[in-house]
DNA sequence: TCCCAATTTGTAATCATTACATATTTACAA
DNA sequence: TTGTAAATATGTAATGATTACAAATTGGGA
């Protein structure tokens, strides 16, 4: 459910993708920070520990960990793309207030629809938005409602 | 269910939202091209009878048509924003294959996570992706795999 | 008709992403 | 160990969608 570092070393090895200093420190940093980071969090937060990182190589490592089906890409706004450690059986929700982005399990077994019936389905996408308990206590708390 | 011209414009002029000749122009397009268009279409497609139009003025229409909740942003993929007239209890399917994005009807009252009991949720997303029948046809036939 | 406010327009700025050429590193054979 | 070719990383420039902004136009009420 919650892979490893370790389980996703194996299964990069496995596709044959060689395990670069900066592959494996970008998934690690996945592995390590499951908050769906965009690419500017992922490189501003490893190049103070790699000074020579650069964006275009983030970008580049995001890409072939897509292809390789260990880090899926988010977008549930069309302005910030995030990139998640691929999990199962799960949803996004978007906090319209702080801008939180928290997983829910879903079964997506029960997501279907007579219309689909002659498609091939590869992949299914849940996002919600709204208001996160957080947030929800401190409105009621303040009285008044955070902008969007 | 599909909301017709009349009505939009009906729920525009409650909403104090004045039904300039462009924002007229661009509901109407809407209406009729319920195959989710990027603002690239719609811009070019207007401009052919609205030669003055500007691309700015389809952006700030766009913006107003969704704050006023009859429009709907669609961001299957994180490079293409799409726009489609407000509609409910349906998702979204697009095709690996020929691009098209197609509706389809689902429960979203079934779509519900424990998870997600103390949060405010506004907006339910649904994206899926796969091959369409069509496509499934094409590759069948000729028994060979079209590209991404 | 005139004037003010809303709307539209066009240009320039912004910002994420990609393209591409160069530099560096790695794997592997001699 | 050394040389070399291929893979990988880097940095800069280009691209392209979106936004900011100021000027022009339009529309409604006095």
């Amino acid at each position: 459910m919650k892979p490893s570092f370790e389980e996703l070393k194996e299964k990069l090895k496995q596709r044959n993708i060689h395990l670069s200093y900066q592959r494996l420190r970008v998934l690690e940093y996945l592995v390590q920070n499951r908050c769906h980071p965009t690419v500017e969090q992922i490189f501003s937060d490893l190049q103070k520990s790699i000074s020579t990182l650069s964006k275009t190589t983030v970008y580049n490592i995001l890409k072939i960990l897509v292809e390789a089906g260990v880090v899926r890409v988010i977008t549930i706004e069309d302005y910030e793309t995030r990139y998640d450690i691929e999990v199962e059986n799960h949803g996004h929700f978007k906090c319209k207030s702080c801008g939180t982005i928290y997983d829910f399990n879903i079964n997506f077994d029960l997501l279907n629809s007579a219309d689909l019936k002659n498609f091939k389905i590869s992949d299914k996408n849940v996002y919600f938005k709204g208001i996160c308990p957080r947030c929800l206590s401190n409105i009621n708390e303040t009285n008044e409602v955070k902008g969007d």
